[in-house]
DNA sequence: ATGGTAGCCGCGCTA
């Protein structure tokens, strides 16, 4: 089984671009962030015609989040439920008997803003959601951008970058927290190369320098992360026309 | 030097 995570910072724009990445990478499940479509504009048909049942949930012009997967999801809950929020960042389903959570956490803009604050409270209340989930079925998959670059091996330049938004030490012990309840890092399991990112600002040519952070993590639950054979980023298609400023990261799981 | 770029039914905001 195949898994991606990719936010597409407008699935309206960025539509192409996936149908494409979809045909030559076949995942199975697709976690998309930032789709920045309200349910009434979701793709349905194109996604569909690709052979991918989806879940969504989002809102026009921030946020939104979807799973594409080739089986039919169940038990979809919308949101966190020990979390009432406005803002459509979280999706949970059941896939192949697994339990999938899509997240697009806040990106909390400046340390001490109330953004910040905002960021904290929706990380605790994920952890609290994601001890529930696993409880309930030990095989579970946390992943999208959750707007944390987890060690300084994930920062282009851990030295500007200490303590800022995205590095600071808050944000860093609630992506432990969330391993601390026996998810694993897909990316990390294997043997990577240096400087590897997901995302990139698209200023200052950003990707062109390699300025990058990792923000964009496959989390597995223990069970799972014994199963996966593979894990990658696939900064190509950040190479693109008109890309995301992010890149996928797909895990791959065995049986 | 607080810059810069992209996306959104925009006239600033978020990332």
């Amino acid at each position: 089984m195949k898994l991606a995570t990719w936010n597409v910072n407008s699935l309206k724009v960025r539509l192409p671009q996936l149908l494409t990445w979809l045909a030559a990478q076949q995942p199975d499940v697709v976690f998309l962030q930032e789709t920045k479509l309200q349910d009434g504009q979701f793709p349905r048909q194109e996604i569909a015609a690709a052979g991918y049942q989806v879940a969504f949930s989002g809102q026009k012009t921030y946020n939104g989040v979807a799973l594409l997967t080739r089986e039919a999801p169940t038990e979809i809950v919308f949101g966190n439920p020990l979390y009432p929020d406005e803002q459509k960042r979280l999706l949970t389903a059941t896939v192949g008997g697994i339990g999938m959570v899509c997240a697009y956490v806040p990106n909390g803009q400046s340390i001490g803003s109330d953004k910040y604050l905002y960021k904290l409270e929706w990380l605790d209340a994920l952890a609290r959601w994601i001890a529930e989930r696993i409880a309930a079925n030990p095989q579970l998959v946390l992943a999208g951008d959750f707007n944390i670059a987890p060690d300084d091996r994930d920062v282009h330049d851990p030295e500007t970058w200490a303590g800022q938004i995205l590095c600071s030490a808050p944000e860093r012990a609630a992506f432990q927290r969330l391993l601390g309840l026996g998810m694993k890092d897909s990316f990390r399991l294997f043997e990577q190369p240096e400087k590897s990112f997901t995302w990139w600002d698209y200023r200052m040519l950003g990707f062109q320098k390699n300025r990058g952070l990792r923000i964009d993590h496959i989390l597995l639950s223990e069970p799972l992360a014994s199963r996966c054979s593979a894990a990658a980023i696939h900064r190509e298609q950040r190479k693109l026309e008109r890309p995301s400023d992010h890149a996928p990261a797909t895990a791959e799981l065995s049986r």
